[in-house]
Formats: C-alpha cells, sequence, structure tokens
DNA sequence: CATGCTTTCCAAAACGTTTTGGAAGCGGCC
DNA sequence: GGCCGCTTCCAAAACGTTTTGGAAAGCATG
C-alpha cells in the first residue's frame, strides 16, 4: 500500500488546470527561456499554491540518476564503532540534503556480505555514488565497484590498488609517529601497541608510524608488544590487554589504536594495580566522549568525525557532477588532546630476568 | 552524471537475448504460473548470470512506492542527541533492510524548517512512510502526517492530538515515579528537576512521573526546585545547574531529563565541592556510554535504543503493508540501573535562611 | 506579398517496470 | 468437425518526467 493520501498534484493536473500543454509546464518549473514571463510566473505560482514536487522516480527513469546517494553499513559488532558511524552518518546527510541530494542507508547482514549488498544498490540503479567507510586492506567493494566504474569515496585507504580512486583518511601515521617522539622525549624505551587485526588499514597505518618513530631513535617494536584483536569483544580485548601488561619487560607506554581500546586498557591496568600515567602512559585515537570522562581523561587524537563527513560527501559530489580528474584523496592530520593519561616514563626498574 | 559504468541489464536486453517477450521475462522472475517452468529456470538462471536487478525508478513509477522508508533528522545542536540518534539510525536501517526497504535519510536545516522537509519528501512521494523522533507537545509534523494520510510512527508522543496515531515511547514517567519513590525510600525531602523546556514531550512525562511520587508522599516540587534549557548549551546548562545548586533549602536529590545534563550537573556539584553521592543524589536517564566512566557513574535508567529503533521499524512496516488498525501504539518500561550517583539523604542541616 | 526571424507553445518519444486483456497452440470432448 | 479449456506466451497501456524537433503566430524586411 503505497502513501494513500490526497494524492499528490502531477503535471498532468497542472497543466490541464492551467490550460497548457505538460511540457510548458515543464519548461516553466525549470526556468526555460522559451516560455513567457507571464506564463512561467502562472505556472510557478500555481505550483507552489498545490505544493507541486516533482515524482522522483519520473525524474530517475528519464534522468539516469537517482539523486541518492548510497551508505552500506557494515555488520555492527561494536558499540565503540556505532558511535563513529552515528556522528559520520549525521554528518554525511547533512552534507548531501545541502547539495540537493539524499542518504539512502542500508545493512549488511549476516548472511549478506557488503559487496553483494552493495552488488545490489549498483545494479538497482538505487545510487549516483556510495561512500565507504572501514577501508580493508585487500577491499572487494573498492575492486568491485572500480571494475564497475560507480562514484565512491572511501574513508580510509586499501593497500596494493593500481588503478586512482577517491579517498579521505587522517593521517594516523603522523599522529602515531607525533606520539611515540614525545613520549619518547619522556623518557619511554618499552612501548606496546593495542590494535586491531590489520585488515583495517587504519590499524596499519598507525603501527607504521609508531614504529618509523621509534626506528629513528633506534628502538623498536618487538612482535610480541604487539596485541591485536580482530573485534571489539570485551573478553577479547581483556586477553590482549592483559597479555601486554605482563611483558618482561612491561611497557611503560602503550599506544591503542582506538580510544575504545584504550579504555579498556585502562580498565584492565587499574584491575592490575598499575597506575596510569604513573606507572604506564595509554594514548589512543578518536577522541570519544567518553575518554574525556575516563579517570584519568584518555590523550588521544581528534579526527572530527564530523569534518570528515563532510569531507566526504563533497568529494563524492564533485566526482558524480564532474568526474574523478576534478577530485584529489585527501590526507587530513588529526588533533593532538593531550589528557592525563600520559606523562614522563617511570625511574628504571630492573626487569623480572635481569634480577633472576 | 550518473553512474556510468558498465551498463547494467534491462527487462529488453534480458528478454531479446533469451528470445522472449519483456512481459515473459518479468513474469518469470516475479514467479507467475503463467510461464512454464522451463522457461522460468532458463529466464532467472540468465538474470543471476547478468547480475539483473529491477530498476528502482520503473518499479517506483508503476507501483506508486518507493520502498524507501523516510527519516528527516533535526538540526544537529548537541552531541548527546546526536549519540542517541546516531544508535537510533543504524537500528531503523537494520530493521528496514530486513523487510526489504532501504532507508533514506534527509536534514532539516537552518533555512528548511523539518516539517518543510517532511512536505518535499512527502510530495516527491520518495518514501511510503517516514519515522519521526524528539516528539514535541504541539508537532506540526505529526498534524501535517495525519492530514496527508501519510503513515508515520512517532518516537514519543504528542499532547492533545485527537486522531489516533501510531506511537513507541518509553515510559519516564513510570521510571522518575520509580526513581522517586527509592530517593524518597532514602530519606530525601527535597528535590530538584533539570530538565529541557517542554515542547520536548520526554521531559514533560519525566516530571509528571516526579510530582506523582512526591504527591503520593504529601511532598511537593515547587516551581523553584525546576531548572529547563531550552537546548543542550554548555553555559546555559551550567547556569541551569548553578541555580539549582543555590538554592535553600539546596535539594539532595536531583533528577535529571537525560544522561547528558546529568553528567553536566555533576561537573558543576565538584566544582562547588558539593560531595556526590555524600551530599546530593543524581539521577539520569538514557544510559549514554558516558554514564558509566563519570565518577561516579550516573544512576540512569535505560531505554535500549537498538530495542526502540527495531520496534519503530516494525510498527511502520506493519502500518505501511496493513494499516493503522494493525497497529497498536506501545509504552515500553526503562531498566532501571543503579550506579553510584544516588544514595542517602545527607542528615538534616539547617537552612542559611533558618538560622540566619 | 513572400520571406525570414523571434517568441511562445506543444506532441511525441524515451526511460523500465508491471498489469491487463488477449492470442496461439494443443489436446480432449461432444 | 466444432467447441471448450488449458497452457504458454505477448502487445500495449500506464506510471511522471525531460528532451527533441517542430509548429503557429506575430512582426519586420525585402
Amino acid at each position: 500500500m503505497a502513501i494513500k493520501g490526497r494524492r499528490q498534484p502531477r503535471l498532468k493536473e497542472l497543466s490541464s488546470e492551467l490550460g497548457l500543454s505538460i511540457t510548458t509546464v515543464s519548461r516553466a518549473l525549470a526556468g526555460y527561456s522559451d516560455v513567457s514571463a507571464a506564463t512561467r510566473e502562472r505556472v510557478r505560482e500555481m505550483a507552489a499554491r498545490r505544493g507541486y514536487v516533482p515524482s522522483r522516480a519520473g525524474r530517475m527513469l528519464v534522468s539516469g540518476n537517482s539523486g541518492f546517494v548510497g551508505l552500506v553499513v557494515p555488520l555492527r559488532d561494536s558499540h565503540f564503532i556505532d558511535a563513529f558511524l552515528g556522528e559520520f552518518i549525521v554528518g554525511l546527510s547533512e552534507a548531501f540534503t545541502d547539495s540537493g541530494r539524499d542518504l539512502t542507508i542500508t545493512t549488511a547482514a549476516r548472511d549478506r556480505r557488503e559487496v553483494d549488498v552493495l552488488r545490489h544498490v549498483v545494479n538497482g540503479q538505487q545510487a549516483d555514488g556510495v561512500v565507504l567507510t572501514r577501508a580493508l586492506s585487500a577491499d572487494d567493494r573498492v575492486t568491485y565497484l572500480l571494475d564497475q566504474q560507480v562514484p565512491f569515496v572511501l574513508h580510509g585507504r586499501v593497500l596494493g590498488e593500481g588503478r586512482p580512486y577517491v579517498w579521505f583518511d587522517t593521517d594516523g601515521e603522523a599522529a602515531f609517529g607525533e606520539a611515540a617522539r614525545m613520549l619518547i622525549d619522556l623518557g619511554h624505551r618499552d612501548f606496546g601497541y593495542l590494535t586491531f587485526t590489520e585488515p583495517l588499514t587504519f590499524a596499519h597505518f598507525r603501527r607504521i608510524g609508531l614504529e618509523g618513530a621509534l626506528r629513528d631513535h633506534g628502538l623498536n617494536l618487538p612482535d610480541q608488544a604487539v596485541a591485536s584483536v580482530s573485534r571489539f569483544d570485551e573478553a577479547e580485548v581483556e586477553r590482549a590487554a592483559d597479555r601486554l601488561l605482563r611483558l618482561d619487560p612491561r611497557p611503560t607506554a602503550i599506544l591503542c589504536a582506538t580510544d575504545g581500546l584504550a579504555i579498556k586498557l585502562l580498565e584492565v591496568a587499574a584491575k592490575r594495580s598499575i597506575n596510569v600515567p604513573a606507572d604506564l602512559s595509554i594514548v589512543g585515537f578518536d577522541n570519544l566522549p567518553v575518554s574525556a570522562y575516563a579517570s584519568p581523561g584518555i590523550t588521544t587524537f581528534d579526527q572530527s568525525i564530523q569534518n570528515s563527513a563532510i569531507h566526504v560527501a563533497e568529494m563524492l559530489v564533485k566526482l558524480i557532477d564532474q568526474g574523478i580528474d576534478a577530485v584529489e584523496p585527501r590526507l587530513v592530520k588529526a588533533d593532538f588532546i593531550a589528557r592525563g593519561s600520559h606523562g614522563p616514563a617511570p625511574p628504571a626498574r630492573p626487569s623480572v630476568r635481569a634480577v633472576g
């Protein structure tokens, strides 16, 4: 059953009431010069009075584009990723609405992989372009959309795709490089990294940044000092955090790929009576609202989800309207937010092994 | 410029490649019995191989419904309301996708009031029904949609609308009644209420609940013990919170219409060296993630935004498919979440005025 | 008066789908 | 042979819009 209220006026009704042809009414509303000013006014007045809005379906059919922009939401699996997604969606929608487009949201599900959903959206011509989030290092969505020549903007980057594509990313590499240098200046020498498994490329770039800065100072990040989880599962994260805190020597500074991980690490440290920041410095990424309220507050980087969304939307609109040559990928800086979870390295203490 | 990739196959192409008419292909895919099993198989196989997905536009045109469900997002004005909206949107989208519909999101803006955006969506026949959030006591969106006979589900309730409409709401009245009774049992006698101005109906119902419980125990909520803000503006909220804390006698328990307000109140109390919960009990509503991390954790009510979204989506689908008689409004209970921000009333102390 | 130019309008086609109202072929029945 | 009913298919119409390719009328020019 459709919307069944008082039927909306269509061009045909307007034209018969005005004693004009459909063509003329259409062209009057579009502002073409081949309809006289007087007629144009008469048509516009009538259209406004009747609350005429062109049927999306009719337009889609003839123009070939839908006026919609699609976002395929990955299957929810964590509260924290959702926090990102929500703000991102609202930002996108705001920016797209400004450009006269609307955002449609489809979700992947247990039995529908993201790329299949995407295929459906594309083949059904439901969207003029799509936004992708959560870039994976080898991302079949990117491959598919490039093959199909569908305009898209990726939030994040993939690795090893030869063809040019449009992406927007926050420079996690620079950020974690900056964080590492700061911590080194504060006397830290033993680092740890708590992260997601690397199909998620942001985890990759943040690690690269950390490792690069360490190498520049003659330090390194041993394999066992990297703990990764495949998804935000409370128990799994706790195990990973716990493993880092049992290392010998125990890292005096642990960088976390996201604030969600940082908060969990903070909790685990508290359980083991490890004082933050006296015994352990923690740095996160994302600047979630909760990070300000944890105690101590999490030192982190802010990537302004708002801004990201607005930029991604603008880039996609430009891409759709003007083609790929008109738009450059963008890498933006994350702002360092100093809070209480980091500080000078604790005075050197002998490692258990050295003593034994 | 539309999606310009390899053109998607349409019915016409399939039919000519198969040597069948468009009608037959269409009916084969739809599973009608007037096409032979052999032909049906042949058609389906070909459609699958070519990745055929029916054009949304074509379908919309003939069927009159779009397969889309609309959500008009109010102009953002606060971080905390957004936290709600994000989770709500993701939940909605998930539930709608399950029913084969997609969610389209349009935002109101400075120059486009919500009801105007709604009018646009409805007149352009872009959606078969809409979801409304943030109910106002006299809500022109509800009036408009009822007038137009457009299916909609309201998250929240309005006051004084005579015609039946479909809503879904959390029982804030019962919740704050429960909270008040608990606090009275803990010895509290002086209550305060920090809230939003009452065009927002949830603020109304929560106050009613509080006042009702107080009245039952021979207490009341004096006018000056109610502080309200029109929107979530940091400075405005702080002023309102501060005013409550300056009252004489100072309330020993303050209920806050939302967790966002509760957290601000907690901060203001800390600044004035008022100990929570020893000197002041605070109860919020929403169970935001931050509420667990504030110290002390905010005692609050959980309304499972997830579940709300799923229910709202299901109700709307039913409303669209089966009409208004098939679906009942729903009021669900909020779960009490006890944390550290409430406790026994402090021992009675003489009021300043009584002393002076 | 014929011609050309401008202004103002419009009929028809096209987009992709579903549905309506048959039509053709075939076998069985009287 | 004529009729009926069943199975299997299809042409045409309809939905609402934009665009194409004129057409009619008015006016000035030769």
